[in-house]
DNA sequence: AAGATTGATGCAAATCGTTTGCATTTAACT
DNA sequence: AGTTAAATGCAAACGATTTGCATCAATCTT
């Protein structure tokens, strides 16, 4: 459903940017890749840890940064635990302002969709409010099929 | 449009759980009551010195969550600053679930609008995967009226 | 293939918003 | 007025993330 985040594709940027791809880099993001969901950074540390116990709490923040600011996944938040930012893969198969996520409270479990009927309420609230919308963030909170 | 959170109400509801209505407390009420939007806790500390200059931070974070937990204020975050944590005043006039918020990046202000089709945006993934939805955030971003 | 260059790492300390423990104050009861 | 327990102020703790800096190592040079 999801196609992984392609490690070729960041090997190509790095060494576009001038950067080294170095084995930390290469273990955090096969950890990414593997990882399925909205993985926090500790998520991610501990994953990495388990390949190569050397590699650095801090070095895992700034490799998911670089992933960030070059658009390779996308920071998220939600309601409950607020604080932790949550690492969501970008894979090209739906852009931002288009999908939207389902959090079930029982399991944590993170769904994506889709969801058409969101163009149309920012398309409203356009008209209404006069404003221009950019982008949108809709997360609902409930029970997943599977925890009912 | 949005009524005030009305002081006489919580004051009521402090004595019913047996607490005390001090100085303090009342001075953040009354902050927050005037300050329009959704106020951080150190937006509401600033209004607050002003009155007071001895009352604590602490304080007003105790009396704001005092006030979350029994429905008077909501916490709120947003992709911007999603650390600093802000206070929704509650008023009745539209219940969880039914109405959103609009972000401008330009001056920050926070605009809050009624949206029928989110409930039938919510039935929608109810049906198509399975979930009990119980409740929706949906955060739009973009530049107000008034900055275009 | 060895050396130079400089970007990335590990570590520890800093940051920032929020919370907590505790001695003291004080609102509301008697 | 005196009692008592809730609320305060203060300082210290917290947890997630960031940063400065000395060191290490990918890639470029030769």
């Amino acid at each position: 459903m999801k196609p992984a985040l392609l490690i070729n594709q960041v090997v190509q940027k790095v060494r576009a940017e001038g950067g080294r791809m170095t084995a930390q880099r290469r273990v955090i993001l096969e950890a990414l890749v593997a990882h399925p969901g909205h993985p926090t950074a500790d998520e991610i540390f501990a994953s990495v840890r388990r390949v190569d116990p050397s590699i650095n709490l801090s070095t895992v923040y700034r490799t998911l940064r670089w992933l960030e600011e070059n658009g390779f996944v996308a920071p998220r938040w939600f309601e409950d635990d607020h604080r932790r930012e949550r690492f969501d893969p970008l894979t090209g198969t739906h852009t931002s302002g288009e999908h939207f996520h389902f959090r079930c409270r029982v399991c944590n479990r993170i769904i994506e969709f889709d969801e058409p009927l969101l163009a149309e309420v920012c398309a409203a609230f356009e008209q209404r409010s006069g404003a221009r919308v950019e982008s949108a963030a809709l997360v609902l909170y409930g029970v997943c099929a599977r925890c009912r």
